[in-house]
DNA sequence: CTGGTAAATGAAAATCCTTTTCAGTTAGAT
DNA sequence: ATCTAACTGAAAAGGATTTTCATTTACCAG
């Protein structure tokens, strides 16, 4: 089930962080989309409620919520990172090479190679980042 | 088994590509470098032997051979990418979350999961990013 | 309720990495 | 030797993210 706002907020007043009103607002824009958002496309709409706010602070908080594992990132090549609320616990996503729409999956199923790797290899792994790239429904036979 | 300068020179003739010299110093130091080496870290490398090259044309010329498959890029990130010698078909990446080092690992076996996805989503996959990220035998237990 | 204080903010500047532009150069075909 | 499309490099542009620093604020203690 999708974790509210103030469940959110509560997670950051236990670790210790501030509760202002930027951070509010950022965790109400992240609750309230299921897209997957770029800094500056969250940027804009959390100006919408709270026109004050700076570019800057929008990075901040999402690292913040990124490294307490609220959200999560899609990672894009050389372009610009987006988040999305972390709803699934451990997941993965397919990404739509031309429209950038992203789709969540579960269920990578990592263990078996991990240990074999590191078996192999000697690293100690701390985690893994898996992405499938192709064409969205929509976007197949787009010119 | 490695392949040769000449050898990778040879597949740019096939292809049409004209054999400069600043092609011809590139190829040698990727072909000459075991590391995985940012666009930057090249460029300084290939200036020691030819020292009128453009960092563009680094730029340009990695990324010519990473489209021919003869080199491979490391995803890390936000930061810089970074190209090695595509000596083993397809693989992915074993990377040091602290010092950089990058082992080759092949038999990713995602066709199943890929086929699921596809079938579940409508996508048309074209392909994946898999990376381990952990800490090399190394750089364990430095703090 | 007051402070007091460390944490947080935002504007601007600084960094970085990468791409574009464009005028001049050159590899390789004829 | 000539020709031309491909290639090059300097500089500028672009874009995303980070740093800096003076100012403000959340929240704990009193
Ligand atoms: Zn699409
Ligand atoms: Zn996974
Ligand atoms: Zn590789
Ligand atoms: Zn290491």
């Amino acid at each position: 089930m999708r974790p509210t706002a103030r469940k959110i907020a509560s997670v950051l007043t236990q670790k210790g962080y501030k509760l202002t009103a930027q951070r509010r607002a950022v965790i109400d824009v992240v609750v309230s989309s299921s897209e997957h958002l770029a800094p500056a496309a969250l940027y804009e709409r959390v100006r919408r409620t709270h026109p004050a706010i700076g570019l800057v602070t929008v990075y901040r908080t999402l690292e913040m919520l990124s490294e307490l594992g609220l959200i999560c990132r899609v990672h894009r090549g050389g372009k610009s990172r987006s988040y999305t609320l972390a709803l699934l616990g451990h997941h993965h996503h397919l990404v739509c090479s031309r429209c950038g729409t992203v789709a969540d999956f579960t269920g990578c199923d990592l263990e078996e190679l991990q240990q074999r790797l590191s078996q192999d290899t000697g690293f100690k792994i701390e985690g893994h980042l898996l992405q499938f790239v192709g064409d969205c429904r929509n976007c197949q036979g787009v010119t």
